[in-house]
DNA sequence: TAGTGGTCTAGACCACAAT
DNA sequence: TTGTGGTCTAGACCACTAC
């Protein structure tokens, strides 16, 4: 019945052996020669299926070794409002889910002042050109970075105050930072959307060098209405997973 | 210092103008012969590159006619645990979410009782092999299917109710219907991940045959901690935006 | 009929790993 | 040295569309 080509035919058919786990992280794949014989095509044609799982960042080359299955651990990034503002003190919502992954997390971060771009100041609420605090952050699990995000601030909320560097405070989270300074953040958006990755996202992320996809994450935080904080977070799509709690009502 | 190979970065520089806007929905790309010309490559390099744009659903090769940009306006699936009680009555989320794009929203639902199996019975803290409603979605908007979803909820909690057939109630979501039997919904849970597409979704949701990417939402709805449904959402990853409230503390 | 994209073959050449 | 995967060429054959 199934009537796909060739070269889907056989992605489909590494891919559930990888998902189902008949196929393990770190196994070799048979060689493409192999491949080849098994399912009678080109080596153009098994060529082709592999490029397919590469992309989706199930599999990876190793030129002069073999195709190896990739490590497909799910690390969880919890997004959870109601206990946001108790934690605070203790660590950042990402330190939070590394350590529940069982993982030692860590982050590096560098701030500058800039002008509000059209799409920034759209999203603060504030005019094109306003300064912002931008913040670029790498977050690193077990040593190996999974997340990357970048912050704006409008400096007219935190020019002059304790909190005016984000990376200074950014073990205690955003909701945390602004209490300091007696902004009371009382709500967040985010919108999640996917894409491809771009070369810069590639090398930060440690996705194979021919491509992959990442979830991006535009979060914005408010004070009683007000945009404070908003920010752009990129994960590997094919490793992490989003977890929403939403209180009803 | 970009030193991608050639089909990779004929699929970024067709991609870019193509997120950028200078190539829009329905626009027709240059035939095979002339993007071979422009790039200076074998038509198996271009085919290679327009291959990785359509997997991710950014153009659509018709045979015997050219390579069109797919018409990629952004879908959003709300997800605002505030409001959903409030407006019970009167719609669906899925229903809200259409109107407020423009769009005339519509479903086709079948259900029918089953067993639970392992997965399900752990996501609805049952045993495995207990009765359960399974009930599958196919949300339309503007006459296209857009979303699909299959849905259980445990018969221990509807057995014998108004409600017991989802379907009849679907207009007016999850929270309401279980209000009519007295069950008070009061949080929810989504997680969201990202795969490949298999056969049945690219059906389902006219993705293209050559293959396609989804968001998987599983979702869990409680009442005082016991989870009384859980679902799964498929969704175009290329064409949905997720929007999440979060309310802090 | 001419042009289009979709699939596939049968290689070549290279860098690299394992030995 | 042999085998491996990564890139690429130069086509063929087919189904389909537009004219």
């Amino acid at each position: 019945m199934s009537e796909l080509p060739a070269y889907l035919r056989i992605a489909s058919d590494l891919r559930a052996k990888i998902v189902s786990g008949q196929l393990r992280a770190a196994d070799r794949l048979p060689s493409l020669a192999r491949l080849m014989e098994r399912y009678a095509v080109s080596s153009t044609i098994v060529r082709n299926a592999l490029a397919i799982l590469a992309r989706e960042g199930l599999i990876e080359g190793r030129s002069g070794s073999g195709v190896y299955v990739r490590d497909a651990r799910r690390l969880v990034r919890r997004s959870n409002g109601r206990q946001q503002r108790t934690e605070s003190g203790s660590a950042s919502p990402f330190a939070r889910d590394a350590a529940a992954g069982g993982q030692q997390g860590g982050w590096e971060s560098d701030s500058a002042e800039e002008a509000a771009t059209e799409e920034v100041a759209a999203r603060l609420a504030i005019e094109p050109g306003d300064p912002v605090m931008r913040t670029r952050y790498r977050y690193l699990a077990d040593g190996h970075p999974v997340q990357l995000a970048t912050s704006w601030e409008p400096l007219a909320v935190t020019r002059g105050t304790s909190v005016e560097r984000p990376e200074e405070g950014a073990a205690v989270g955003v909701v945390a930072r602004m209490d300091h300074i007696g902004v009371r953040v009382d709500d967040a958006e985010e919108r999640v959307t996917w894409r491809a990755a771009d070369e810069t996202e590639l090398a930060g992320l440690e996705l194979p060098q021919r491509g992959g996809y990442v979830l991006v994450i535009r979060r914005t935080y408010f004070a009683a209405g007000v945009p404070v904080e908003t920010a752009d977070i990129v994960l590997d799509a094919g490793r992490y997973e989003l977890l929403y709690r939403i209180p009803i009502e």
